[in-house]
DNA sequence: TAGGCCATCTGGTCCT
DNA sequence: AGGACCAGATGGCCTA
């Protein structure tokens, strides 16, 4: 096994002053010593307890039975100091277990500062979030955004695929998880249903286009069902022939990469979810204006729908 | 009130 | 010996 990464245990005093502990809530560190700390207190006070019955005798006189004995043998404090520093470490463990799934939420659609993903809900939506982005890889097309939608939300519990619907402007409605867990559509949603005409700030892409003008509906069913023939992400992992490599993942920037390929950035910025920060463009969200994001399939060339308002649609 | 989610404690195991 | 990791147990909080 390779080296493991060690977080330096610091005593607890220390630990609320570090910045991992700053993360800390109040009500944290109280319940931190709930449990076995408030029963060692405990412990303790019954442990004084007995030793003023020992120097009680009943009679109010006071017995010296040679010298006061320890309450707990060197060995037994150690012990016990050793597993306090145990379970501090602990916490340290699943704090940072905790930071990185936080992490994890940022960058899957549909992240709330509101309305978490629970933890596991978190890694079945990253897990289909990749599926569906390799998947997209793998096809070499844009995929129906219907179609990765119905990726995205793939054994997600209820409540997630309608927040993952209502993340995406979608109507949830529209979404219905049948006995085995599977997302699947109860009718055809109008697209208009589907795709609220967006407000104009919500889109920079918007101000380029005629912003008068509704987007115009295309039939993207028949993309979504082949697109969603393959396997699902529950049975199979993305198959990649020939020389393709699994899609790599350069500070977010997804992409196929050939063995002997170099990287290319700029064109990998054509697959950019929300890192691609074009230099004087000012925010990570942008992407290049020619790029599309890979939800947004135009299998007529009928732009519908830009990455911003996309993202948007994801934080908000 | 039941169930889901979470934080924490704890003891065991493995590794250095 | 000591640290990292893991899984089970426990109790608190929240919501339907």
């Amino acid at each position: 096994m390779g080296t493991m990464l060690t977080v330096p245990f610091e005593d607890p005093d220390m630990m609320r002053e570090s910045q991992f502990a700053s993360s800390f809530s109040r009500q944290e560190d109280a319940r931190s010593l709930t449990g076995a700390e408030l029963k060692e207190t405990e412990d303790d006070t019954t442990d004084r307890e007995d030793d003023e019955r020992d120097e009680d005798d009943g009679g109010g006189l006071l017995k010296k039975k040679g010298p006061r004995k320890k309450k707990f043998s060197d060995g037994h404090e150690r012990v016990k100091m050793r597993r306090q520093e145990a379970n501090a470490r602990e916490r340290s463990r699943m704090h940072g277990l905790n930071d990185a799934l936080e992490s994890l939420r940022k960058v899957v659609p549909c992240y709330s500062k509101t309305q978490k993903l629970s933890k596991i809900e978190t890694l079945r939506l990253a897990k289909n979030y990749i599926w569906a982005l390799s998947e997209t890889l793998s096809a070499g097309k844009r995929p129906d955004l219907l179609a990765f939608v119905q990726t995205l939300c793939k054994g997600l519990s209820q409540p997630t695929t309608n927040l993952v619907a209502g993340c995406l402007q979608l109507n949830a409605r529209n979404f219905l998880t049948d006995q085995n867990g599977d997302v699947s559509f109860s009718n055809r949603p109008s697209y208009d249903a589907l795709y609220p005409y967006p407000n104009a700030e919500m889109s920079t892409h918007s101000a380029t286009r005629d912003s008068a003008k509704p987007f115009r509906p295309y039939n993207y069913y028949a993309s979504y069902e082949s697109y969603y023939d393959s396997a699902s992400p529950e049975s199979a992992s993305p198959h990649f022939d020939g020389q393709m490599s699994p899609p790599m993942n350069y500070n977010g920037i997804f992409s196929l990469k050939k063995h002997d390929e170099q990287v290319d950035y700029n064109k990998n910025c054509h697959y950019g979810m929300r890192y691609c920060n074009v230099p004087g463009r000012g925010s990570v969200y942008r992407v290049s204006p020619d790029s599309h994001f890979p939800y947004d399939l135009h299998p007529r060339g009928q732009p519908f729908q830009s990455q911003d308002e996309l993202n948007t649609g994801f934080h908000n």
